[in-house]
DNA sequence: TGTATGTCTGTAACCGGTTACACATTGAGG
DNA sequence: CCTCAATGTGTAACCGGTTACAGACATACA
């Protein structure tokens, strides 16, 4: 690898110039810049992250730690994160966690041995001492953390729409299916969808889920017909499980919408393809990465922010498996 | 941060000797050691890896690169890198390249200035200079390369396969969907299908497609079905494109499979959600990020290699698209 | 002419590790 | 008791950058 003494070398300076040179920083003279300028491109000359960053005790790298790139709502969010920091000039290293703690803490540690500038995580802990000790900026994505940078969707808003949609088409006997407990944008759904139930003093019931993973979620699906087969309006904690309630009801001769309406939850790309198609809450996942990114460059940067914590709106996406309003 | 002189004056001996301590390298006499590990413990140090990386010229960075972690097929690949290089105590770098040579080159740029150790590519140029050129292990992922470390599926077996499917079960005038021209892979799924109907004197017709997205996929299905209205059997280049051609047979009023049968390739995790279930050619994508992560770290740690390249095995997924045979 | 200021450049210390080498100590074997 | 190898430890150079600082020179101004 060519280095910068390479440079100083060939263009007859030290390495101070080229440093100046490449970083456009102190006095250079115009001649001189030229000589080093035309060296960097003769030995195609860049310069190592590595040095710089042991210097500077900063990189320009970022951590991403999500629960599961293979859920397919997380994609969205990694290609939001990674699309805004290509734009700045920032790499990624990343991370799955499974929703391990010890997973996490080692993630964590490597980040900080790596000098990343800052991180950006979807843990189901945000206020755990893990991230609280962590003197680097820290946003929470899809998660909310009190007191702290965080970037999530409106779940609450986003439960009293889908439990709306239900009662506006119909729906008398609706079930709710809770998401995990120890997740809190999926307990503040739930709540949305009771509020506005209670609110209107409609009947409804609750099954307990405790993951978003489809094989859990055929389970739970099978439960809630067996428990309350005259549901005729599902709320579900999101578009994976929705898509279980779904196949189960079909597999049961119940014709969806017209003895069950479902709504999910996410809006996953697979959600518009099944059949019938979900009608869903959508959260904006790509722009809630880009959001979450945006912040955090903000940070590093010095940037004055004003908003800490961002929550974006969602929205009703009415498709097949809630009946047409006339 | 602490650092190796913290714990070097913390326990009263050389910073060389702790080094000695946590790489467990030379002579250390047992009472040393253990003052060192108290030491360790106590200001609770973890190694800088980014000054063992200048010093050594080698991280423990991998720098992956796919071109679209929103495309359903590549988590997966991801994730089986990711979960062996997690074993190994490797760390990715992950990038998205948009199939733009430009973003792939930034990447590799930025890959080597961080001093990755080796790199994972499902680039649709493996042959271009700028793998070439690099004088680190590249391991070609989902990608066939000339002579070079890859992964793969068994594309044209998958394709004699599919072809074959469709034929026992009766469809009579085929129509095959071609992937990307530039995309070996592809190729040679469709170059399989094409040799076993020639084989068995099958009329069939080719539609030509240019991308795995699904927006394209919609056009070129109601293309499809406009200018061969009688197929009765459909071999799409991907799941991608097998459900939008789905969509399109239902929209028409067409039976699946009775009037028109389906195979997909890649069997993605949506494939078998849909309604009727996707039958498909199933590439063991998660196996093959492994294997590829684990045929990197091998090249890493120069460890001897008999093949540099891996084929893998598909197999025909048969669900609701195609006929039950008896 | 003397001094201050601005421009330009190089030397060397520094970031936090690793390791070559030198040196001291110990124990075994003759 | 001497020699030699094995053991144990520290000093300092090195990785490839950045930057504080000093020195040289030119120009402006009193």
């Amino acid at each position: 690898m060519t280095t910068i003494k390479d440079v100083a070398k060939h263009a007859g300076v030290s390495v101070a110039t080229v440093s100046r040179v490449i970083n456009a920083i102190g006095y250079v003279h115009e001649d001189t810049r030229r000589k080093v300028e035309d060296a960097v491109r003769e030995l195609n000359y860049t310069p190592n992250e590595v040095a710089r960053s042991l210097y500077k005790r900063k990189s320009r790298l970022i951590g991403l730690l999500l629960p599961d790139i293979t859920n397919p709502y997380f994609p969205q969010l990694a290609r939001g994160v990674e699309d805004r920091m290509q734009e700045s000039g920032f790499r990624l290293i990343f991370g799955n966690s499974d929703e391990s703690k010890e997973k996490e803490k080692d993630y964590i540690q490597t980040f900080i041995q790596n000098n990343v500038v800052g991180l950006i995580s979807s843990t189901n802990d945000p206020d755990s001492s893990a991230y609280a000790s962590l003197n680097l900026p820290v946003v929470f994505l899809d998660r909310i953390a009190s007191d702290r940078p965080s970037v999530y969707a409106d779940g609450r808003e986003g439960g009293r729409l889908a439990a709306e949609a239900l009662v506006e088409r119909g729906s008398k006997r609706i079930t709710i299916l809770q998401g995990p407990e120890h997740i809190r944008t999926a307990q503040d759904r739930f709540r949305g969808a009771a509020e506005l139930l209670e609110g209107k003093a409609i009947d409804y019931h609750i099954v307990h889920t405790a993951s978003f993973a489809f094989a859990d979620a055929e389970k739970w699906a099978r439960q809630l017909f067996k428990q309350h087969p005259d549901t005729d309006g599902v709320i579900a904690s999101n578009d994976i499980v929705a898509t279980a309630v779904l196949h189960e009801a079909l597999r049961l001769g119940k014709k969806v919408p017209h003895d069950v309406q479902i709504v999910g939850f996410d809006d996953i790309p697979l959600s518009s393809l099944l059949s019938p198609a979900l009608s869903t809450i959508r959260q904006p996942a790509y722009d809630m990465g880009r959001a979450a990114a945006e912040l955090l460059i903000a940070f590093v940067e010095g940037t004055p922010v004003v908003n800490r914590t961002i929550q974006m709106p969602v929205a009703f996406v009415e498709r097949d498996t809630t009946r047409k309003m006339l």
